[in-house]
RNA sequence: GGAGGAGUGGCAGAGCUGGUUGAAUGCACUAGUCUUGAAAACUAGCGUGCGUGAAAGCGUACCGGGGGUUCGAAUCCCUCCUCCUCCGCCA
């Protein structure tokens, strides 16, 4: 969410932002429709609390009249607090109204873009930001889809997910829990070296939380709900790791603030189908290590540098080929303000799987969960970033398809001691 | 799940027979005095949002969340949440 003043500061800069975001000039609009209702909200402030310092005062007189036993003064002044009272009560619903308004269109304005965001209108458009320049795995004309190949050697039985779940909902077993498991831990422990702590979160949030880091309104339908408690399924270890800050003041000493943390991630993935779910492309529950930075603003941007370098390192030692997108404005989550997706090139399928997005989000979620940090004598919004460091399900998907030969399916150098075998035969 | 108790500023802890209480006091913290330096002592400062203002300041709201009673509520009432104690149940 967008500060006001912000808006109305930064006017042009807003509206050219969402032209990045291919906003039309109707939809536009919206920005003067804020700054009307900001205008409405300080005026009805305003007047709302002088009348409610009148109210004071005469409370007071009240209260010592009646000490002097003037109970006759007290009451006529009585009659006044009443006609005060009905016009503040009036302001008072309009001032609640004006707020609700206002809140529902600042909601729905995402982030201003990076000045580096190119344009364009979809994930078509996106820019590569770094190309891969080793050489890509060759696979024989006989190559399986790891789908395939998680059958032959018994590591994933979709099947099994459908019959206890449904689809999307992947049993790993064998090798493959053990090839899970090890690359939980690998990237755990990639992280902790990079200076991240560790969290085990609930996974289950409540509405606030799902709030704070914009889930909700923008992704709603895309989290599983549990109607009976309230309670939304994470997406991500982003929601309940980044709200563990909703609400606080930080010192400037605090800074950098980093979390890592593993959690299994809940999707409903409304509305995919085809190639593009087959196998581990798109599931519904799959395991994911987020880091997360808290930064202050005028170091976020090469925080954001470092997280990229922080995957990137995670990619060569899994000796996974790789490449870095910078996300177009068509392309860019309403919260971000830059994101760079990384792909890792799945050789038997022959294309390039998103593995990781690591964004800045500035100030959008900070301003939305009030976490703020002190600046002399004011406070101001912190930035958080964050980026799946990895996302393990299309990792494995790679990894097997890219490294299978007629002897099975060998296991990257950097993860053979987490795994405690080389091959899978 | 049943019965009872409690939620106050960074922490501890008054106030809770309604009235200059945004809130005593202590600790912590910041600045100053003293000191060669430190400690101790002393002095002062020390919450957040909103409005207004160039600023100082002023106004307003906030004592777990929401609602109500009242001229006036941290103090009374309702409701929700959380924590503690006891009982039951389960890991």
């Amino acid at each position: 969410m967008l500060l006001v003043p912000f808006i109305r500061e930064n006017k042009n800069l807003v509206i050219e932002g969402l032209k990045k975001r291919n906003y039309s000039d109707n939809d536009l609009g919206v920005i003067d429709d804020v700054i009307a209702l900001d205008d409405k909200r300080k005026n009805t402030q305003t007047k709302l609390d002088s009348l409610l310092a009148q109210t004071n005062t005469l409370s007071k007189q009240i209260g010592g009249l009646y000490k002097e036993g003037k109970r006759e003064e007290a009451d006529t002044l009585k009659t006044e607090v009443a006609s005060i009272k009905e016009q503040s009560k009036k302001l008072q619903e309009e001032m609640s109204t004006t707020k609700e308004k206002l809140e529902e269109l600042l909601l729905g304005i995402p982030n201003i873009p990076h000045p580096s965001v190119p344009f364009g209108k979809s994930d078509e458009e996106n820019e590569v930001f770094q190309e891969w320049s080793g050489s890509m795995p060759e696979l024989g004309e006989d190559a399986l889809a790891h789908w395939d190949l998680a059958k032959k050697y018994n590591l994933i039985d979709f099947e099994l997910g459908v019959k206890i779940t449904g689809a999307g909902f992947p049993l790993f077993r064998g090798k493959g829990s053990k090839l899970q498991r090890a690359l939980i831990n690998f990237f755990l422990d990639e992280a902790h070296e990079a200076g991240y702590e560790e969290i085990i979160p609930p996974l289950l949030v409540n509405e606030a939380s799902a709030r704070g880091t914009g889930q909700i309104p923008d992704k709603e339908g895309q989290m599983y709900y549990a109607e009976k408690d309230d309670l939304y399924l994470i997406p991500t270890a982003e929601v309940p790791v980044t709200n563990i800050l909703r609400d606080v003041i930080l010192d400037e000493g605090d800074f950098p603030i980093q979390y890592t943390g593993y959690t299994p991630c809940f999707r409903r993935e409304a509305g995919a189908y085809g190639k593009d779910v087959r196998g581990l492309n798109r599931v519904h529950q799959f395991d994911k290590v987020e880091i997360v930075h808290v930064q202050h603003p005028d170091k976020s941007h090469d925080t954001l540098m470092g997280m990229l370098k922080h995957v990137e390192g995670l990619l060569q030692k899994l000796e996974l080929p790789y490449r870095i997108l910078r996300l177009c404005g068509g392309d860019l989550g309403a919260a971000s303000a830059l994101t760079f997706d990384f792909e890792v090139y799945s050789a038997a399928q022959k294309r390039w799987l998103e593995v990781s997005s690591v964004s800045n989000f500035e100030t959008y979620q900070s301003n939305r969960m009030k976490l703020r940090f002190r600046d002399g004598k004011t406070t101001r919004l912190a930035h958080t970033l964050n980026g799946s460091a990895l996302a393990l399900a299309r990792i494995v998907a790679a990894l097997l398809e890219n490294n299978q030969s007629t002897e099975g399916i060998r296991i990257p150098k950097a993860l053979q001691s987490y795994t405690r075998f080389d091959i899978i035969k």
